[in-house]
DNA sequence: GTCAATATTCTCGTATACAAGAAATGAAAT
DNA sequence: ATTTCATTTCTTGTATACGAGAATATTGAC
């Protein structure tokens, strides 16, 4: 049993896991975006606890955490099981993150400040240099730090969480639509109307425009689901 | 009500609370929101383990599901405290449940079918009946389904889950401000509007105003919260 | 060979035991 | 009297043990 130095690291973002439980919601979840457990995995106590080095009780929280936030799929005496979204419930959850984030950038269209033109401005920069490269896959990340720059603007944090756990939950299924094509091109032309609102304090149309930007995500995403077999997605 | 669709099916009609833990987080969420806990006393585990006749496993499963939930705060070896939200978590929440029920209203006035139709108006002839009855308590209840109604009408179950879970974290504050005065009368008006709008189709309407019809709500309740002591509140 | 019923095994759910950190208590010094 | 430090106690966090139900394998009949 070692003995953990809490240190407290500078970013208070989350809270400093000092309970093994936390520790390992933390590295499920990380396995669970990142797709080295993917949708319908079974999740096996012993074999996770042995894995990381702990015994099944906190592993247990841990997973119980994650049934919590819908990340897990709890079935009695049967297993936790990476929860598998089907059709609909991808575009369900499309559909409710599109409410949050029309909400965060009207409201940021109100509220956002100075030092907080400037960080949208250079997220904006960010993803257009991104685009430029015609990597996907960092204009991904460009994509996500000026969403985050939103969320921020908007001044509500809670809109930020639900919207971030949102975001995370929907992460991998969208690696499924990750070459796009020109969706990379579009997105970024849509980022530069939603700034455009945003800065002139427009706040329906900065709801309007982020609203379709989240919405037509789940539109390309459900067609590309609809050309595959759907036996495997619920 | 907790709507799993991508779980067994067989099953799927009413999922009797198997696991103790499960019993025991109804259980204490129920004495949460009904104000036999309040925001801030501590949650011993051994106490409740006691009262439940349970051993000390399954009660802290379910602290751990409820500090997932938000419900319970969680500091580390110090134990669990029902959450207590200040002023801005408040209205940070009533922001965002704005939002998503804006965007269950504009969903409903599109999918909203015949059966629907008839819910929805027994639902708000039953606000109606509870409004001139002048007990606020049974109008609160009636209010409940009615937007339960919509949340159902919008066809998105994750939408409707998101929204009841929001109202449920707030609902030990809005005992608060129950006795409003004419609170009643302007919701009972402002749900006419709601229908009305649903009735006919106008998405944007009964977004504007089913997103009115809860901002109001956090602007009385930090109206009246801002008459108190905010010592004890944030 | 297939199907069904039974037995076995395996995993989950809960209880109990133990270790570690925090709060509480008390004593000593200023 | 107040403060500080040490000790005690108490609660949390983790590990282990055991019972129960589900999945699987085995056996038997057809």
């Amino acid at each position: 049993m070692r003995t953990k130095r809490n240190t407290s690291a500078e970013h208070a973002a989350a809270e400093a896991p000092v309970r093994r439980a936390d520790a390992l919601r933390f590295a499920l979840e990380a396995d669970i975006v990142t797709g080295v457990f993917k949708p319908g995995d079974r999740l096996d106590e012993q074999t996770l606890a042995d894995r990381f080095g702990v015994s099944r009780t906190p592993l247990r929280e841990a997973l119980s955490q994650l049934a919590a936030t819908g990340l897990v799929t709890l079935l009695p005496r049967r297993g936790a099981f990476v929860a598998s979204l089907g059709f609909r419930d991808i575009i369900e959850r499309f559909e409710a993150m599109a409410a949050l984030e029309a909400m965060a950038g009207g409201l940021a269209a109100r509220r956002i400040d100075g030092p907080g033109r400037r960080a949208l401005q250079a997220a904006l920069d960010d993803c257009r240099a991104e685009a430029s490269d015609g990597d996907s896959d960092t204009y991904y990340l460009a994509n996500e730090r000026f969403h985050h720059v939103i969320y921020a603007e908007a001044h509500n944090a809670f809109l930020g969480d639900e919207a971030r756990r949102l975001h995370m939950r929907l992460k991998p299924y969208r690696r499924l639509q990750l070459r796009a094509g020109a969706r990379v091109a579009t997105s970024l032309a849509e980022h530069e109307r939603i700034v455009e609102a945003i800065f002139t304090g427009d706040t329906p149309g900065a709801e309007r425009e982020l609203r379709a930007h989240i919405l037509v995500q789940g539109d390309r995403l459900s067609d590309f689901i609809a050309t595959l077999d759907r036996s495997d997605l619920g």
